[in-house]
DNA sequence: AGGACGCCCTGTTCGC
DNA sequence: TGCGAACAGGGCGTCC
């Protein structure tokens, strides 16, 4: 699930639940999903200190310390965090809690453990070590096109690719493509100056109204692909039988009517 | 450069 | 119905 839309919205949440409150300690259940670090490392950097900002780059969150360090979060496939008080709320498959002196905690969830944590001293410098392309919200028209140009993949493989622009994940990329009106294997090269504008514009409306939708397809148009993303699915524009294909080693879904 | 693949994990869905 | 196989929204390393 985590792609920019609902970082984004971990990002809120952090922000109203967990900053200005010291942390009392910290517990890892999960060591694999630290990268470059150890539980102790973790727990030396974070106890004692606060969280006091926030940051979020592609499907990276960043929750930055009193002590100018920052903890830095991947989702995975199937993270989240929850923030609750009491023990019996603890959330199944929590991987690493973090108990506040207030008595509260947040959980960083993740089911598959297929996330990362991680610490640094500027999220910039964790965003340039990881070759991270620019935040997929940050673009403007004219930076698409400019890396559009240098690049002669498929269309689909491009906007997936995190160092090439960062935040879409294949259900956002499936949409964009969708309301692009453009099939996900066409080659960049092959696109007019037309069509590079279309897909910034809706690449900047899915993004966006996915975020006030707070990343919940519920609150998302009935007229998006994303409800119809699944077997046997129709588009929601023109009503043919969608194609799932594969690309770039995940599932597309595009409507071979619509999507030119 | 970019695409295909295997792998890391585990819960859910599919297909015989 | 039951069971193993295939699959799931991510990312990395390797190979070609």
């Amino acid at each position: 699930m985590p792609e920019l839309p609902d970082v984004e919205t971990y990002r809120r949440y952090l922000a109203a639940t967990a900053l200005h409150q010291t942390i009392k300690h910290v517990h890892v259940d999960a060591p694999s999903l630290l990268a470059d670090t150890t539980p102790q490392g973790l727990g030396r950097a974070l106890a004692h200190h606060r969280f006091e900002g926030t940051y979020r780059h592609g499907k990276y969150l960043f929750a930055g310390l009193d002590s100018q360090r920052w903890l830095v979060l991947h989702f995975g496939m199937t993270g989240r965090l929850e923030y609750f008080k009491h023990g019996r709320d603890r959330p199944r498959y929590t991987q690493f809690l973090i108990s506040f002196t207030n008595g509260f905690h947040l959980a960083y969830v993740a089911p598959r453990k297929l996330g990362r944590l991680a610490l640094t001293d500027e999220p910039q410098v964790f965003i340039e070590k990881h070759r991270l392309g620019p935040d997929a919200l940050a673009l403007d028209m004219h930076a698409l096109a400019a890396l559009a140009t240098r690049r002669r993949g498929c269309i689909k493989s491009w906007l997936l690719d995190q160092k090439a622009i960062a935040g879409i994940g294949n259900i956002y990329g499936d949409e964009i493509l969708f309301q692009a009106r453009l099939d996900p294997r066409r080659r960049l090269p092959d696109l007019t100056k037309l069509e590079i504008e279309r897909l910034f514009r809706k690449m900047h409306d899915v993004l966006e109204r996915a975020v006030a939708a707070r990343a919940d397809p519920a609150r998302m148009p009935r007229s998006w692909l994303i409800w119809n993303r699944e077997k046997g699915g129709h588009c929601p524009r023109c009503q043919a039988r969608l194609c799932r294909i594969r690309i770039a080693g995940r599932t597309a879904w595009y409507c071979p009517r619509c999507q030119r």
